[in-house]
Order: structure tokens, then C-alpha cells, then sequence
DNA sequence: CGAGAACTGACAACGGACTGACAAGGCGGA
DNA sequence: TCCGCCTTGTCAGTCCGTTGTCAGTTCTCG
């Protein structure tokens, strides 16, 4: 999952820059409004936390900007207390969810992880996909209900093609929500961890449309 | 564990404060309603002890915007002998429990303990876990039986991962239930608590999900 | 049957985690 | 009040799991 924060108050951004990664998030953060306009309008981002409040380019003229774009990452909206209008603009604007100044990162994380899981069209927080079960909170995955260990890297990618289960995932698309736009690695890489994880969850979990990429098979949940 | 203690008495306040550490609680404390309103929605408590009778902002309203934020932490209100109706008022504004003033230090502790222990969906004092005991009153943690002796910090450090036995605790979250918002802590801080904590505890015990966090080992009660 | 795509085992580099040593701070006893 | 012990944070060195790359093989489709 790559999120992009955009937040000028440095403090607040490096709180949210290390409660986003505990959460298994692959953060990218900008500090300015035009930053923040380039990189979202570039860029594709599973969920976007944005500071109204911005230097340079306000953050709602941002927002709007990007839906008119067509970007449809989902934004959570970082309002100050008691500024009523700017909740009702910024919905209207396109924002998903807004939470006011001061909130506590606990929540941030859960609404995060709701607005993840809802742009994916699910609302739960333990994806079923046949014999496979990640926990997306737990930071788990289990086959047939028994506990399949994971390494960071793996459960990113595990748990991308859990909320993506109704498509093909090309590698290219893996590589960039595993990696960001630090495109240094060579595209065998998906490879490899795929082959790590196919070893661990055994066969028929993970499947592979050649020439389009990966998806998890469906098959019976038994 | 951390407490916030919202009291403007500033002798109580005192008392409360030196009573709660002395429990093994990582204090901080408050004088008035609205500084209570902003630590309450900001920060992560495992309790808090609220006083209804507040300067600036009322107990009572304090509480209630805690609760439709989101703030799930559980709270001890203080009330006044015989203010019958501010209990049930309290009650209903989401408090957990209530105290009379003027009360025993040492039945608040239990009520505090009691209240952080239903938190966690236990409801018992000692807790179990593998070959793990931590008994949350004495304060004390046993190996098989045998009474393993722990330091203040490292019996906070157990307590809480006893309590969270059900997943994975980052080492960012269990920075800040340690030290609480003091962030002047290296992260290698908790590591080194593990280890000293794993050379007592023996193998075992204390697991390692590398690039999650710390979790007790539920291995066979026996 | 050939070409390209995908798979996989081996290896090396990287970084997170562990640990022992040291120093600072706190607390209790003399 | 002073001294000494216990606790605890930091540092640095080491270890080991994780991950990217490479090379060789297998598979699939035309």
C-alpha cells in the first residue's frame, strides 16, 4: 500500500510518516501544496492524508485539482477543530473522510485502513480469498486457518492481491505499490518474492495469467 | 501503561499522581478542562482519571467529546459524595466507572487496575500466557511458577505485551506506552529492555516478528 | 520447434535485531 | 549529606533474516 502525505508541520508529518509505516503502509511526504499537486497527480496512491493547511497551493484547490485529474486515490482530509465549512468544502471537494486537529493516531490508522479497504470495495478487515486469510490489522496470513509466516515485503504484496482479488495484477503495478517510484529494482524482483511466497502458502493460492500478471484463486473456500 | 490524571486540586492531583506511578502507571497530568479535552483526543491512554469538576471546560462535556471522537480509553470519573445524579449523568456520557470523593488511594488503584484489565477483554489480574505469569496487582511476573524478579520498566514493557497477547506490538507503540509522548528515547531503547527482560525469562518467551514487532509466545500452558 | 515469459535455486548485500559494555541518574542506607 | 547499588539509556560491534540479482531451467504459446 503506498500513501502520501502531505502535512507542512514537520512534526506532525514524521508522526504520521512512522504511524503509517508500522501500519504497513509504503509512505512517500511532501511538505507544500504544489508538491503535493505534482506528486498526486503523477503518482498512484492507495490513500491520500492531506493537510488542508498548506504553503503555497491550499490544500482544497490541491484536492480539486486532483479530482479533476481523474486521480482516485482515496483522501483523508486533516481539518482543524471546529472548522465546520472546511469539512462540508472538502467533501465536496472529493475528500473520502476528514478528521479533525488534534486526533489520535490510533484513529487515523483505523479510518486509513477503512478508506484502503473500501476504494477496494471491502469492508472487512480479514480478507477471504479460497483456502487464503490475511488480517490486515494483525498483519497475518493463514492458509486453511493455519498461521503461514510472512515477512514484510511478502504481506505487502499478499494483501495487495487480497483487495485486488477480482483482477489480474500486472507485476509492473506490484513493483510500484511494493516500491514506490524508487524504481532501482529489476522486475524479476515481484518474481522472487512471489516464488517465496507460492513456497510458503503452497500451491493453487497464487495464480498466474501469463503476460498479464498475478491473482489469487477463488476457489472453493472450503 | 500510561494514565492521564485530569484534576485541578492540585494536592489531589499530587497524590494521584505519586499513587499511580507507585502502580507501575506512566502518569501525565492535567489541571483543566480543556487541556484535558486536547491530551484525551490526542494521545493513546490505557486510563484516565477524570475529575467532573473542572476549570475552563466541564468534566462531564469533556468526557462526552472524547467519546464521539472515537476516544475508547477507559475512564474513572471522580465525583462529588452524594452527587447522585453527576454519576449517572457520568454513566451516561461513557465513563467506565466512578469514585466517590472522598476515597482510599488504594481503592482507586484496584478500580484503576481493574478497569485497564477489562480494557484488554480480560478480566482478570493475573495473566497467562504460555509459561508466562504476570500478575498486574502485585506487579510481579513468574516463569512455570517460579517468580522471576523485573525491574519497574521491564514489568511495563511485559505487562503490556501480556495484554496484547492476541498480536504483534510494534516497537514504535511500545516506545510510547513506555515513555508516553517523550520521544527523546532511541529506538534501540526497547531492544535493550528485551533483551534484559529475555535473559531473566529465559527463551522462549518473548518473540521477534522481524519487521513487526514483539509478541509473547502462546506456546502450551503447561 | 523456437522464442519469450515465468520460475527457481544460489548468492550476496543490506538492514533490522541482539547484546555486552559503559555512563548517567535515582534511590536508599549509613 | 555522602556513598554505593540498582536501574536504564546509549553506543558500537556482531549476527542473522530478508531481499534483490543473477543465471539456468521450465513452461507456454504461436
Amino acid at each position: 500500500m503506498r500513501a502520501l502525505v502531505v502535512e507542512d508541520e514537520p512534526r506532525i508529518a514524521a508522526d504520521l510518516e512512522r504511524a503509517l509505516k508500522a501500519a504497513g503502509f509504503l509512505v512517500e511526504a511532501v511538505a507544500d501544496g504544489e508538491a503535493a499537486w505534482f506528486r498526486g497527480g503523477t503518482e498512484n496512491y492507495d490513500l491520500i492524508v492531506l493537510d488542508l493547511n498548506l504553503p503555497r497551493l491550499d490544500g482544497l484547490t490541491v484536492l480539486k485539482r486532483w479530482r479533476a485529474e481523474g486521480c482516485e486515490s482515496p483522501v483523508l482530509i486533516l481539518t482543524a477543530r471546529g472548522a465546520w465549512t472546511e469539512r462540508v468544502e472538502g467533501i465536496d471537494a472529493g475528500a473520502d473522510d476528514y478528521l479533525p486537529k488534534p486526533f489520535r493516531m490510533e484513529e487515523l490508522i483505523a479510518r486509513a485502513r477503512a478508506l484502503v479497504r473500501r476504494a477496494g470495495g471491502r469492508g472487512n478487515a480479514t480478507q477471504q480469498v479460497g483456502r487464503l486469510t490475511v488480517d490486515l490489522n494483525r498483519m497475518t496470513a493463514a492458509i486453511d486457518g493455519i498461521p503461514v509466516p510472512v515477512t514484510p515485503l511478502e504481506f505487502r504484496l499478499i494483501s495487495y492481491l487480497a483487495l485486488n482479488r477480482d483482477r489480474t495484477v500486472p507485476p509492473t503495478e506490484l513493483l510500484e505499490h511494493l516500491y514506490g517510484d524508487d524504481d532501482s529494482r529489476e522486475a524479476n524482483a515481484v518474481e522472487a518474492i512471489i516464488t517465496r511466497l507460492r513456497r510458503k502458502l503452497g500451491p493453487g493460492v497464487i495464480g498466474t495469467r501469463r503476460g498479464f500478471g498475478y491473482h489469487l484463486e477463488n476457489g472453493p473456500t472450503a
